[in-house]
DNA sequence: ACGATTGTTGCGAATCGTTCGCAAGAAATC
DNA sequence: GATTTCTTGCGAACGATTCGCAACAATCGT
């Protein structure tokens, strides 16, 4: 059973985030996503719910939730394309595989985050905020197959 | 005592890539940086030794060495802007942190990699080959300034 | 409920970083 | 040193993102 969580409307406004129509339609668009979107992405579904929304304000809507920590951007290793992703920034951190050879990403969470943060933070005195732990190879089923694409 | 290993140069001599002088003035280059350089400081230091190499030419080399594994991309979580930054990969692996507050850049190296690579090999059975592990946080420094910059 | 205030939007042009297509040139191979 | 194959310079084009500004809308105080 998934844990209750803030909605992002909710931690938007919780952050003195004034609540456009525009912001509400991109925050609803995010939660609802069933896969990692790029700025044209969520513009284009943004457009289907009101079409006057321009591309510029899906930008710096995202930009502004970044700011805010509320979003997360992912590169997902720049394998597709130099677009960058856009998440909510999830209760429970979790990592991204990309499999270079299928596409597949992979995302496993755990205590990655927890550790790293309370390793880093003890040998370098660094305060870890924001992460992005990406990295590229082959998942399980890519690995045995033996062509070197 | 440094340790000593294959020049960039010769790493790409055992790759077989065809060695110009304009690759060789990168390479030579990369090797000597004394910081994260993008693809126009490249460019900027390499027209400096040899004022006829192109902009076209930087990008193509970085793209090459960076798809050989021999030089590894950064984002340095895009505070200063959205370049990439490049590194030539270094034997041991260490993670960037950020401060986005004054900008600096720790580079821990330690087992993290090692560690992380297994645990993710153990748990999911993905095969890591290249990683991009930045943190976007506070250095100690500006941990203990109160204002909220 | 209303007006004042302050922040946000649409717009389309501009900017930034990067890649392209192609003919001329250079490295490696024979 | 001729042949093959890969790389380069060039400048235009590209894709993604941001800009500047006037019109507009959310919020606050009354």
């Amino acid at each position: 059973m998934p844990v209750a969580r803030e909605t992002l409307i909710e931690r938007m406004r919780a952050k003195g985030v004034r609540l456009t129509e525009q912001r509400r339609v991109i925050a609803e668009l995010l939660e609802e996503a069933d896969e990692h979107l790029d700025a044209e992405a969520v513009y284009r579904r943004a457009s289907g719910r009101d079409p006057r929304i321009h591309r510029a304000t899906v930008y710096r809507t995202l930009n502004r939730l970044k700011k805010l920590g509320l979003v997360d951007e992912l590169d997902l290793m720049h394998k597709e394309s130099e677009r960058h992703y856009y998440e909510i920034r999830p209760s429970v951190f979790h990592i991204h595989l990309v499999c270079m050879r299928c596409g597949r990403v992979l995302e496993p969470s755990g205590p990655f985050w927890d550790d790293l943060k309370r390793r880093v933070h003890d040998e370098t005195g660094f305060r870890p905020e924001a992460a992005r732990l990406e990295m590229g190879g082959r998942c399980a089923a890519c690995h045995s197959k033996s062509d070197d694409r």
